[in-house]
DNA sequence: CCGGAACGATAACATATGTTATCAAGTTCA
DNA sequence: TGAACTTGATAACATATGTTATCGTTCCGG
């Protein structure tokens, strides 16, 4: 979320490196919590290898909201920004290495960054995509069938259908696991036209 | 989406009312589209008086994504910071008066105000807001029904079912017109004993 | 003030999706 | 390695939701 930027913003490359430092390197089996819903979010996180997955609890039901793969970071923005309690957990799809940057460091870096040149380029871009990713997320349930959704992530994200358990998939994609079965079968069954 | 900061960050009004000169006041009636799906956003809009939402069109059929009412501020995020053709129109929806500021004076009114000491928390707190509203909008649908939905947004924004048309709602909660009905003579039924 | 359009309710039917249960195969771990 | 757990497929049935059509009411422009 913030450190893939490296490439598209060179002139800001000094000011990531000199926070590296900071970073706490965590090596961690699979199913390991790294933020607990209802617990302040007091870090930033870094993915270096595999794969974690933001979810909640809904009356018993997990939900999952997210995943996230290597070279990618996130944080439970409204907990982090706000210092209220996080609505979704985090925890490890695979074993897993990922960096933690103490909030702290964060502010401080942004604090140094925006008198930078690019910054505001970069904070726009940066906020823009994640809005707008969460706002295709949320239009495709405007305008897509699951059947649709499933078949655009096959298509867009390959790697999460590859990588993740199927009743995670279903649940992010806001049906029962065994339609989501349904769903691939019939799938299946219209690919085999050859 | 910025001007609705001004109590919050006072010591920011004076960047906000240098501005106001370079606003353009436009009074329209119901129904008169301001932006067009297709074409570059290249102002940001201000809700004086009146209603707007934001649509697309999918397959010759109008999806709602999102309403604006007075003192809010909106323009398409994607589109605006990144030159792109915007992917929704927007169209007032009761008579209305709003103001037009030029993108070229928002750039250089957040110039002005990144060397400002609040300016970090503003952005962030802008954003993240942004941010959250989107996935939550996401994570209901994941989470609840239909029903449920229409409940949320009779509690928590119930000016929307009450000034916009109900064939609008329904698409934005992503049900037929037919559903939606049900569901409120269902929820009708419900409240009756009494 | 009239007439057409927009709006909302309802019925009848078709389809999509959820729930529960069962089974087979793969995985994990003591 | 074997038992427990996890994963995924499928069937049968129940419920939710979409589609099309009809009707009465309201709204709005000429």
């Amino acid at each position: 979320m913030l450190f893939h930027f490296k490439t598209q913003f060179p002139t800001l490359n000094p000011f990531w490196d000199k926070y590296l430092e900071f970073q706490t390197r965590l090596e961690v089996p699979a199913k390991t919590i790294l933020l607990e819903e209802g617990k302040v979010s007091q870090q930033y996180i870094f993915i270096e290898k595999g794969c974690v997955r933001a979810f909640f609890n809904n009356n018993g039901i997990d939900k999952t909201v997210q995943f996230f793969f290597e070279n990618e970071g996130l944080t439970s923005l409204d907990s982090f920004v706000n210092n209220t309690p996080s609505l979704s957990s985090i925890e490890t799809l695979e074993p897993s290495v990922v960096y933690l940057l103490p909030k702290q460091y964060v502010t401080q870096l942004l604090e140094e960054l925006r008198h930078e040149p690019d910054f505001m380029q970069m904070i726009l871009q940066i906020f823009a995509r994640r809005q707008i990713h969460y706002m295709n997320e949320f239009v495709s349930f405007i305008r897509d069938t699951p059947e649709v959704r499933y078949q655009r992530l096959l298509n867009e994200r390959p790697h999460i259908v590859q990588r993740v358990a199927q009743h995670y998939i279903a649940s992010y994609l806001g049906v029962s696991t065994v339609h989501l079965s349904r769903i691939k079968s019939k799938l299946a069954k219209g690919k085999s036209h050859f």
